[in-house]
Parts: structure tokens; sequence; C-alpha cells
RNA sequence: GGGCGCGUAACUCAGCGGUAUAGAGUGCUACCCUUACAAGGUAGAGGUCAUAGGUUCAAAUCCUAUCGCGCCCACCA
């Protein structure tokens, strides 16, 4: 007993009601247990405070288009989501909440605070993961694991101490990224380099000293640089030794403006004598290339700025001020001192903080850093290797060069929303040293030691005291996403869902996040777990919008995706983003682009309607197309089809599957077998046929459009409570790829275009039938058309008049040329005797014109004995073609005169 | 300063392991509500594949250069 299919498509109730049903009978459930081979991917966890944009909606259907293919397949299918904790994010969401009642955290203190965060992210956390479920998304929800997880948790401390340890960890003093708005350190990944166009600042400083007479009448020499205001932090004056404008200061003093520091003059290659006036002042405690030169010269860094990008008490009388509005306030005294030369022009690239904007300021600090050498070493390898593959292939050198060049990772952070450090400082053992500047490189330092796992006690193993205190920072977010393929299993345990599921097969993501992320899980997992975290690497496109800008919600130009999915629903959101991302090519997306897979989704509605509403109480057997040459041609049409969605997918080449499915099951199945099965005689072979192939292409469609297809599929005849989405995945069936039938029902698709061409080119109304006449080369051909004139005469909207090798060109007839077969449709009054001259002559010329070129080629020596012999052949019958084709369209010519 | 990607029909893009008179969707034109579908059907118009060289029997496809556009990385103060 089939079920009805109603008239009109409406996916937002389909979709609910279908992902309920699915959930209900747990089929995203994993089986770490089954003895069947495991496909597992983790998904790159959003940010808890995110909400679902394009760039998810692409990442997550195509990662859910490759676990319904091979749950399909039979694989043991294990797609793990989640959400990573993004410690400043989440933090300064929940800042401005308490800011709203007139609060800051420091007033709350940090237990509050945290308590706090925890609410918000039970109360909203969730947002991202109900919108994947109405993306279809078919993750095992029971397994959905956060970064803050009690589990994930010890496995980021394992991982401290595991470090730490290998003295892979360390506590020093380096220039980091500083973000005086977050108050906080970041990583190098973390501060994105703009490029703005900003001024070059030139400045005189005197020389301790010197005669005017000197040199070239000065006693001073000139610096520039782009950040004015840090100069109250300089503690040198560089020159290239090699610079004979600055010999003469060999063995001087300068002296700071302003602040009227003692300033040495240093010697040094690296600075470079064309840039500026190849006098470089030396700020070690807010440059990195300063901050090189100080150590290699033996200089004390002078430290400027307070952690909210203030100047500090160093600043003498500008302590206090912003460090933009002490840049005015010092150009402003050094004019006013004649210590100001001029002011250049200069664009360079800005560092700005990834989560808000602010421009951040290097500067030197005590942070957490990781070893990244050493690990890279590894991930190098098994990608050199293969172990690991990226697609498109292009992203492994990207890999490869951040690897290679890696530098050491700061994972510290100035916030309280993460993983808190667990070291732990012994203030006794410390001697009043403040844990904050302690140095630390691996075990065995005084007064400070681990408590991570069990152990709870916090008493120093040093000298069993109790005046101790942790560490104030918590970890960068992503020192708990590296762990991710293998923390969220379970580990340090070994769990049977490790062992079955790790390595996982693929990841899916963005470029963007190759460094954040993708490098170093591969580096965690080969250090940690002994083993790939994956095999294939796949890397899509940038979602932005039609200009070309990427999508975000500052910029207001976002598509939101629920919104598109409220409007067409998550099938046609699917397929259009499917269907217009070609392998890792950034998106252009705009909003019309989606009617093109609702119009999809809405045809193959239909279609399943037209094929269940000729069903009736058809008992559905076994198909074989027996004689029927449409049945034959589908069969094989459908085949060629299922082999080529496979191998695409295969090939991660998503679009190309897509646009497969979308010809075959539109083009083919639905404008021409659709149509010939209305004209077919034999009604059991042809209902057999039709629900067969309407079936395999629901299996097909399922992983692109899986909702209107388990809908659809639930009521084909005999499925008794069965799910598609569980149900098996078409295997490509050689034998029924049917080359006669296929080369014979293409001529007759061609014969019927040409007869409706005709037609149309001259105007017969669609009601008025037209007389043909076929002459046809041999008896096969007649055969042919004989037998399938149903098809012709129906959808031709014709009436055969003769078919036979004999046939005579009727008078007031144009014709033609299919194949061997000419096809002539008698027009009577309708033929304008000089129009139809003028068309074939046109014809005519268009042809030989091509057939000169085509001779050309064939008369090349070269052509011919070089090329392989089948192209050449092709060029043979094609010129045969056309030369007939010339010779049947002069005899027409001759005929109408 | 390095690295990468892109310039193909009016628009958005496929095609780029060499061998179609270069494809799709949208838009456009004409006709059609033909009992699955007007979110549709039939037929059609529309392209010197950015430019210039080169390799080859053969180039949109490979190589080189140029011009546009975009992205990523980098310590030019």
């Amino acid at each position: 007993m089939s079920n009805i299919i109603p008239t009109r498509y409406e996916p937002k109730e389909i979709e609910e009601r279908i992902y309920a049903e699915w959930e209900e009978k747990k089929l995203f459930r994993a089986d770490e247990s089954s003895q069947k081979s495991a496909y597992s991917i983790v998904i790159p966890p959003p940010n808890v405070t995110g909400v679902l944009h394009m760039g998810h909606a692409l990442n997550n259907t195509i990662q859910d288009i490759l676990v319904r293919w091979k749950r399909m397949q039979g694989y043991d299918t294990l797609w793990l989501p989640g959400t990573d904790h993004a410690g400043i994010a989440t933090q300064n969401v929940v800042e401005r909440a308490l800011a709203k009642e007139k609060r800051t955290r420091a007033d709350m203190g940090r237990d509050k605070f945290l308590e706090r965060v925890w609410q918000w992210k039970e109360e909203y956390g969730g947002t991202i993961i109900h919108q994947l479920k109405r993306l279809g998304c078919s993750c095992d929800w029971t397994r959905t694991r956060f970064t803050m997880d009690k589990g994930l948790s010890e496995a980021v401390m394992e991982v401290f101490k595991r470090l730490f340890e290998d003295r892979l960890l360390y506590k020093g003093d380096y220039i980091i990224n500083w973000c005086p708005r977050c108050g906080t350190a970041l990583s190098d990944e973390e501060a994105e380099h703009r490029d703005l166009s900003g001024k070059l600042y030139y400045i005189k400083y005197q020389v301790e000293g010197a005669l005017k007479l000197e040199i070239e009448n000065k006693d001073y020499i000139v610096v520039a640089t782009t950040r004015p205001e840090t100069l109250l932090g300089d503690v040198a004056v560089a020159v290239n030794p090699d610079d004979e404008r600055y010999s003469w200061l060999e063995g001087k003093k300068v002296i700071l403006p302003i602040l009227k520091r003692r300033l040495d003059v240093i010697f040094d290659k690296e600075v470079d004598p064309s840039f500026g006036t190849g006098a470089l002042k030396v700020t070690p405690a807010h440059d990195p290339v300063d901050f090189a030169l100080a150590v290699k010269h033996d200089l004390k860094p002078i430290n400027a700025m307070n952690n909210d990008g203030t100047i500090n008490e160093n600043g003498g009388e500008y302590q206090g001020l912003d460090r933009f509005e002490a840049r005015e306030a010092i150009v402003e005294e050094l004019k006013q001192r004649h210590q100001f030369v001029k002011m250049e022009d200069h664009d360079h690239s800005v560092g700005h903080c990834y989560r808000c904007h602010t421009v951040v300021e290097p500067r030197l600090s005590k942070q957490w850093f990781v070893r990244m050498k050493p690990l890279a070493v590894e991930g190098i390898q098994v990608v050199n290797e293969g172990k690991i593959r990226f697609h498109p292939e292009r992203w492994t050198k990207v890999y490869l060069n951040w690897m290679e060049n890696i530098r050491d990772w700061c994972v510290s952070r100035q916030i309280w929303w993460g993983h808190r450090i667990p070291v732990w400082y012994c203030v006794d053992c410390l001697g009043g040293k403040s844990p904050r500047d302690v140095e630390v490189d691996g075990p065995g330092v005084t007064g400070v030691f681990l408590v991570t796992g069990e152990e709870k006690t916090t008493k120093c193993p040093f000298c069993g005291g109790g005046n101790t205190a942790q560490d104030p920072d918590v970890l960068d977010t992503w020192f708990s996403s590296w762990l991710w393929p293998f923390s969220t299993m379970g580990w340090p345990r070994e769990t049977a869902e490790l062992t079955k599921f790790y390595p996982t097969d693929a990841l899916v993501t963005a470029q963007e996040i190759i460094f954040f992320w993708v490098a170093r899980m591969i580096m965690a997992g080969l250090k940690f777990r002994e083993d790939i975290p994956f095999r294939d690497v796949y890397i899509h496109g940038t979602v932005r919008d039609s200009t070309g800008t990427k999508m975000s919600k500052s910029l207001g130009n976002v598509i939101d995706p629920l919104e598109v999915i409220q409007e067409v629903g998550a099938d046609a959101l699917r397929y259009s983003i499917i269907s217009i991302t070609s392998q890792g090519q950034d998106v252009f997306l705009s909003k019309d682009k989606f009617e093109f897979g609702r119009n999809f989704a809405n045809k193959l509605w239909n279609a399943s309607r037209y094929v269940m509403m000729n069903m009736e109480d058809h008992v559905p057997g076994k198909a074989s197309a027996g004689n029927d040459l449409a049945g034959k041609w589908i069969m094989s049409a459908y085949n060629q089809a299922v082999d080529d969605v496979q191998k695409s997918l295969v090939a991660f080449r998503f679009n190309d599957a897509a646009s497969a499915l979308y010809e075959f099951v539109w083009h083919k199945y639905c404008d021409w077998y659709l149509e010939l099965s209305k004209l077919s005689e034999d009604k059991v072979v042809t209902r057999e046929i039709l629900i067969t192939v309407l079936d395999g292409i629901l299996r097909l469609m399922h992983p692109f459009m899986p909702f209107i297809t388990e809908e659809i599929w639930q009521k084909l005849p005999s499925k008794n409570g069965e799910f598609l989405m569980t149900s098996g995945w078409p295997v490509f069936d050689e034998t029924s790829v049917d080359l006669v039938a296929t080369n014979s029902m293409e001529a007759l698709i061609a014969m019927i275009t040409a007869v409706r061409n005709i037609r149309s080119f001259w105007n017969i109304e669609p009601k008025v039938s037209v007389d043909v006449v076929f002459k046809v080369e041999n008896k096969r051909d007649a055969a042919l058309i004989s037998e399938n004139s149903v098809y012709v005469e129906k959808l031709g909207r014709c009436s055969i008049k003769e078919i036979s090798e004999k046939a005579a060109r009727p008078g007031k007839s144009v014709s033609s040329l299919v194949n061997r077969i000419k096809v002539f449709v008698l027009l009577g009054d309708a033929i304008d005797l000089e129009k139809e001259g003028k068309r074939i002559s046109d014809r005519i010329e268009e042809l030989q014109n091509y057939l000169i070129t085509l001779e050309k080629k064939l008369d090349n020596k070269d052509f011919v004995s070089r090329a392989p012999a089948e192209i050449v052949e092709k060029e043979k019958s094609k010129k045969e073609k056309f030369t007939r084709e010339v010779r049947t369209l002069k005899e027409n010519l001759e005929a109408i005169k």
C-alpha cells in the first residue's frame, strides 16, 4: 500500500518531522562495539558564542554528505559534534552583559564570574547545535563534547603535564601580541595583520657632547619610527656598522628626547641602512626586532605601557595617557622642542586582535610557550609521506611552509574563562618574588610545581608549606582544541571509541583554520596518541558575499542560513551551496542562488508524485527492462550516474556529484523517461523501472538532500518502517550499461528533437500534427523507428507516413538529418520557400567552413601519424557525417527550387 | 618581500590528466496552463575562453611574460 504524496512540497514541515523521527530511532548513534568498519569525522568545533553562518552551513553540509554516504555504504559512522569554549570571545560576551548591569568581572571576583559564564553557556551555548540539527546534520549527539567538559579538561591537564615534563613548555620573557582591550596576550595566529596607511615620524636625538661641526654641521642623529610613543621605552639607537654616515657615532651616547635618558649607540648588521634614515631607535619591550637586538647587545628593556595600553610610570608626564593620545602629545612636544623633523606617509601592516579588532601592541611579557619545532618534525614527515593528504593538494605547500617556519606558541591568556594553568607557586620558596616574574623551563624549579589529575594537594613539594598560589592565567582555547580528535573520545584512557574510531578519516574545514587548528591537531595526535588524527583534510572555500567580501556580522553582509532554510528548506540550501562550490574555490553567495536547489527539490517531489500516482496497487518485483528500449536506456543511464556520483565523492568533488545527479534526474529521468513512460505499452515493466530508478535516485541524493529523499522513500511501496538514511548505497552495475540501447534511444531523442525543432522554426501550432517521412539506410533503423513510432509521433506531435530505404522527398517538405536517417517534415502551405532556402544555405556555409578545417586537419600527415588512432577515426567520421549532411542540404536546396 | 587563487555567454560559475562546432544555472526571446511539476514544458538567441608570445599534429586546458582582481604569510623600524 503506497502512501499518497501531497501535491505541494512543504519543506519546513517535512524536515522538522523527519529529523525528529531519525532522532527518535537513534539513527545517528555510532556503535563503538560493532564489528563493522568504521568511518569517523570530528566536527570542527564551533565557538559556543557562535550562531550558524553560511561558512558553517557549507562546512557541515560537506561533512554530512560524507557521513551519510559512508553510513549508507554500511560503515559504522561516527560524526562527533561539539563546541569549544572560545575563551576570549565568551568572556567578552559575558562581560558585555555585565556591563549593562553596571558590573565588571573584577568586582565580581573570579569564582562568581566563572559561575556566571557557565550559566550563560548553559543558556545560550546550545544555539549552534540546534541549528546544525535543522541543517540535517547526522551527528551522534549523544557524544556531544565541549572543550571545558570534565573529560576534555583532564586531557588538557595531562597534555600540559607531559609537555612540561618533556621541557616542551616554558615560561619566559618574549615579545608577544598584547590586546589592550581584552587585556591578554595572544598567539601570533590570533593577531590578524591588516595593511594600514600610517605615518613614519622622523625624530632628532641629540648626540651627547658632540660638537656641531663634527660632521655635516650636526650634533644629532635622526631616527624614523611608526610609533613615536614607544620612544619612552628606548634604550639605544642602532645603526649598521658599514654605514659610513654614522661611523662618527662610535663610542658616543645620545640623549633620548623628552625623558633625557642617555642611550648607547649600537652597531648591528640587522639594521637596514636604506630604510628611513638608516638609524633605528631600539625599544626592546615593544618590538620583536629591538628585543632581539637588546638580547644580543645586553641591553635592559624598559616597558613603557600598562596592560590596557596606557603609558605607565616609565613615561614621565605621559603616564596615564592612552598610547594613541600619547603619540599625538609626544609629537606635539617634539615639535616644540624642534626635535621633530618630518612625517611621511607609510603603509604598513598592523596586527589586530582577532576577537575585538583592537590594534595589538607588541609587548615584552612573561608568558607560557610551547616549543613547536620538535613537535613539527613528525607533522612535516607524515604529510610528506602522504599519510595525511590535503584536498585540494595546493594546501600541502601552505601547511608545510608554516610548519617549517614554525615559532613557539604563546599559550597563556590573562583571562578567566578557560583551563587554568595547573602550575602552582610556593610563595615562601620564591622568597618574595612574584609568581608572575618566575621563569620556568620544565620541572625542578624550586617553588614551582604542577597540580594535575587526581592529586588535590597544593602543599609545596619543596618546603612542605601551604603558602602556595596557582598561576592566575588560563590556556589558549586552541590548547584544548588541538586535542579534539582524541580528547573527545576519552583520551588519555584507551577507550573503545578510540580503538575503533581513531584515527578519524576526514577533516573538513576552511583555510583560515589550517594553522590555528589543523596543523596543531596533527602535531598533538602524533605526540600524544602516536598516530595521525585524520587521513584526509578537505579544505573548502571561504563563503563571501556577491562582492567578494568575507561574510561577517559586523559588515552586515551575511545571509542567514536559518532564514534561507525557513524560506526554501534545508535540502535546497544544501544542494545549492554544494552545487556552486567547486574544489576549495571561494563561494560568492547571493540569495537567489538558493532557487536552484529549491527548484530541484520541487522537481524531485513532483516526479515522485507522478511515479507514485502510477503505482496504484503495484507490487514491486525485480526490475528487468527485458526488451523495453526506454527501460534499458534509463537503467543504463542510471548506472552511469551511480558510477559518476561514487567517483566524484571519492575524489571530494562534491559539485561534480551534484551536477551529475541534476543532469540525470532532471534531464534524463524527468524530461525523457517520465514522458516516455506515459506512452509505454508494457505498464508492468515500466512501473517496475520507474520505481526502481526512483528508489536509486533517492538513495544517491540522500546525502545531499536528506529530508525530502527520506520522506519520499518511506512512501515507496514495501518500505515498512525502514529508513533511507540507514539503507544501502547503490552499487554500480556494469552489466546494465547498454551502449546499443543508449545509442538507439539517443537517436530517437534526436529525431524527436529534430521534428520539434522544425515545428518551432516554422511556427507550427502545438495543436497541429504534421506528417513526416523517414528515409533510412538500413532495416535496423527502420525497425527502430517503427517499433518506437508512438514515442516519435506523440512527443514530436507528428504522424509517420512512411519509413523506408527508398522514401522520396515529399513535396512541400523540409528535412533534417539524424545520424543516417533523413527526416522529412511535410509543411504544406506553411513553408516559405525563400526562407527555407536561406536557412539551408546558411547552414551549408557554416558546415562547409567547418569541413575545411576538418579536412586540413586530416590532410596533415603529422596529425594522422601522431595522434591516437581513435582520435583520427573520430575526426574522419565527423567529416563523413558533415559531408553527408552538406550533400543532403544541397539536395534539399535543389528540391525546393 | 615571499606564496597562492581567479579573469570563459548579460550575470554567477563549471570545464583545465591536451583531441566537442566550449557547458550549466539565472536572465533574455518565441510558443505552450500537453492530466508530476508555471518553482514547469518545448524551441531559440548569446562566447575571438583577459592580453601577447611559446611548446605541440592538436591548447580555454601546458610553459613564459604582461595587465586586472582577490586572498594568505612575513620583525621594513
